[in-house]
DNA sequence: ATGAAAGCGCTAACAC
DNA sequence: GTGTTAGCGCTTTCAT
């Protein structure tokens, strides 16, 4: 097999309590012992075995972060990923990732790997909404730690802040002088179905806040839920047609900005001089010809926060954590294009 | 601390023996005591300790998924990670996640964690190039069955058939009429430069095949290379206002296409029927009314293969395996669009 | 069919 | 400073 502790003693002619304490540089071994050792180590490849270590100290140096297999209920994007990682990594802590099939929760007697076994020492649940009750009491019965991820709870919970978000993204435009904002959602229908995430209401709410603090006129456009991506052309075209046209409109996220950028420029509209499309999105989009992301989602950073509150958690489980909210980030076009980020009109 | 088979056999006045193999449903218990025992694991909530087992077996019933920061080096799109998993998954087997950070790799002494200890049986190594020669040297040292991902080498690499891309999407064109087709690709200047990933020659080379073999003429546009994001309009632009403009483009990415798409918008033509523009992309594309996906990148279907292909490694570690090509699939409009997507005009 | 005991590779208590 | 020993929770060998 592979060189244990034991066989660099047994060629040093010392204990393999020794070698031991040479690894973990523990002060109960020579200056020189422990030279040898390093060498030893060196000479053999020796690399240490985290299961036996595991096993032995009672914890696994390793935490599971549970999806969904619908990915609007799990979003993953590749930034968490890394900042949940990141944070980990930096305390020598592993990171599992368990995605549940649809097909296996059909029989409801299907529990993940971690839920049956003891293989890891606290879970990061990614479920917007709808994560199996099953799940829930598996996790509670083991006494499993657990911190909750886009999720908002009373406790143990991290997301980020779409409040901020529409305030965040609002704010600029104002900024930039424009005094008719609209808001617009594709995707969450009239907003008030129970089921609708959060972010929806939320983005709202914080645009309707900035919009009411500066005296300006609240426009919110909600088109009827299930409007297929190939037909929001044509109606933001329809849209953009009437005499109330706005100076820019505020998106929930690119995928409602889009059919406007379009829409503007197949009806002779100028973007984004003729009208401003920001959006709320993950990265700077210039694709327009300017930067249309006002207000950048903290993926890395909820990652970065939401591994650091379960690390917390497992630490201390009995303490209930305050949930979290992740501020978004202004997203300043890249600098070359500063020009045409501005409109050419200014109000007061 | 927590529930031990040991537990489990002093309740039932059982050796601790007993209770293993009962759980592991050996032939060496009796179905009546075995009933007991499952009994006590469900009233006590026992579940059993992975790196107990680990130890014990030699083997972590564990892969590791090895990852760039920089994402273009290591794209992990959430369905290649899905597919991973879920192969793995169903042989039981764990995914943790190292990616390596930029800061690290500047003082070369470092290594991520599965490389300093033993706690996986194999690596998935995900890196389209630049991989630290210090890894590579590392998981040989340490003889850690390994498979490549989206890296073309001589043997145990998986990536997606970029040829077969180009291939399929120019046929696709071909098949609904058009004749004047053009590859557009942005991103990766002339394609010579040595480091340009091969998925930009190859789906060239692929839509090169496709055009010669019927006939057609050959069109290539590669513009220079980092031309910013935001200049890609205006270039399209430009491109388009020429005398000899093509029935359809065919884009190496989506990034690529939409310039187009908006370019074409800007300047009155239709699309699709003016001009049709085509892309290759992980998934449908109908934002600009029709679907512009020609072909799909195989993200799960190489997820499945890559994870598969590592199993098959460290269950035989001496064969070297085949490199595997995953083919890419034709993306069909969603129904109900059916009659968008065809051009109205139709040669030959 | 069941039990006793060894041992996986490691950490930690306790001797000297 | 070093060695001895026990033991983590499990699988496996060898008795009975």
């Amino acid at each position: 097999m592979s060189v244990t502790q034991s066989d660099i003693a047994s060629k040093l002619g010392v204990s393999q309590f020794v070698v031991s304490n040479a690894l973990r540089n523990t002060d109960r071994v020579s200056a020189k012992t422990r030279q040898r050792v390093m060498e030893a180590v060196e000479a053999l490849n020796y690399r240490p075995n985290s299961a036996a270590r595991a096993t032995r100290e009672g914890r696994f140096g390793c935490i599971n972060l549970l999806l969904s297999a619908n990915e609007v209920r799990s979003a993953l994007p590749p930034k968490l990923l890394f900042g949940i990682e990141s944070a980990l990594s930096a305390q020598s802590v592993d990171l599992t990732i368990t995605r549940v099939p649809d097909e296996k929760l059909a029989d409801s007697g299907y529990l993940p790997r971690f839920l049956c076994e003891r293989n890891c020492d606290g879970v990061i649940v990614n479920y917007t909404d709808h994560c199996p009750e099953a799940f829930i009491r598996q996790i509670e019965r083991n006494h499993l730690p657990c911190v909750w991820l886009n999720n908002k709870r009373d406790a143990d919970c991290v997301y980020p802040d779409d409040h901020h978000a529409g305030e965040l993204a609002a704010n600029q435009l104002i900024e930039r002088g424009f005094r008719d904002i609209v808001f617009i959602d594709y995707a969450h229908g009239d907003g008030q179905d129970p089921d609708t995430h959060y972010s929806s209401r939320d983005r709202e709410a914080g645009y309707r806040g900035a919009i009411e603090s500066h005296g300006l006129r609240l426009r919110i456009v909600r088109p009827p839920h299930n409007l297929p991506v190939a037909d929001r052309l044509d109606y933001s075209r329809q849209w953009l047609r009437q005499e109330d046209r706005p100076e820019a409109v505020l998106c929930y996220s690119e995928a409602d900005g889009m059919p406007f950028v379009m829409a503007a420029m197949s009806t002779g509209l100028k973007i984004p001089t003729d009208l401003f499309v920001g959006v709320i999105s993950n990265r700077p989009i210039t694709m327009p010809g300017y930067n249309m992301t006002l207000a950048r989602v903290p993926e890395y950073d909820t990652g970065v926060a939401v591994a650091e509150a379960l690390l917390k958690k497992i630490s201390q489980p009995d303490v209930p954590l305050p949930p979290r909210a992740i501020a978004f980030k202004p997203s300043r076009p890249p600098p070359r294009q500063d020009d045409l980020v501005h409109p050419c009109f200014v109000h007061g």
